[in-house]
DNA sequence: TCACAAAATGAAAATGATTATCATTTCCAA
DNA sequence: TTGGAAATGATAATCATTTTCATTTTGTGA
């Protein structure tokens, strides 16, 4: 099913199930403390690497904080961008259609090939 | 003239006048390597200080390479987004009204207040 | 010009995330 | 069962960025 579940192990099913639990988005070092936390003694260094591998396999998204931190999220399969609450860090995917027109056009009149696009929306979201 | 010529000191000039020369993103550390290889003995201390106040008003633009270190670039004073050239760092300066309505629509249509927004294009551009 | 406080500077240490090492443990197929 | 490959995690190493803090420069009023 998954692009590559062949390679999937432990680690990397754990942090899916961490992943799925919390929801949003998170970095490497919160969810090391969640799943120690919890109990499970894995280290540091397996989250790195099973985060790493999951990025690889398109299975969750990497994205910056404002400080540069690294922060991941489950995410579906399909191309799509990001609303999230500056507070709450609730996320939201969304649509982006008019931004793949966007970047299509643009790269066109520019003279850009093979390009690809980043898009995010942050806010107060309506809880906060 | 500037938001703050006031505040402006012989550092930030200095980042200014660097960032003019080399047109594209660059990062601090890259930055006062050239500094120093011009002959100034400038401080990375001081680099990161001058970009950080440059950035508060406004004059230098902050984003993140995919490692997430930060790069800097000389822009204008009106909202905009970027292209940029993966091979060669060039960067075109765009606009995005398409952008800026999505990012309005997205917000209003999950009730987030208070929002903002990145987009950036990346691609090979013609000369590569 | 002089004195002196505020601002600027930069060397060095501290921080914090991420990565590299490497010895040990777990898996698994033959 | 067994030998090697894969996985694991403690520890050390990297590397960008920030803090500290002592020193230098600058500007201003006497
Ligand atoms: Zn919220
Ligand atoms: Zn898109
Ligand atoms: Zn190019
Ligand atoms: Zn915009």
């Amino acid at each position: 099913m998954g692009i590559s579940t062949q390679t999937m192990n432990k680690s990397d099913i754990k942090l899916i199930a961490v992943l799925e639990r919390t929801g949003g988005f998170a970095s490497a070092q919160e969810l090391h403390q969640i799943l120690r936390r919890e109990g499970d003694g894995i280290g540091l260094t397996t989250v790195y690497r099973a985060l790493q591998s999951l990025v690889d396999d398109k299975i969750v998204d990497l994205l910056r904080r404002e400080d540069g931190e690294a922060i991941y999220r489950l995410c579906g399969d399909t191309h799509h961008h990001h609303l999230v609450c500056k507070s709450c860090g609730d996320t939201v995917e969304i649509e982006g259609g008019a931004i793949e027109k966007w970047a299509k056009t643009m790269a066109e009149e520019f003279g850009f090939r093979d390009v690809g696009h980043t898009a995010e929306i942050f806010g107060i979201c309506s809880k906060c």
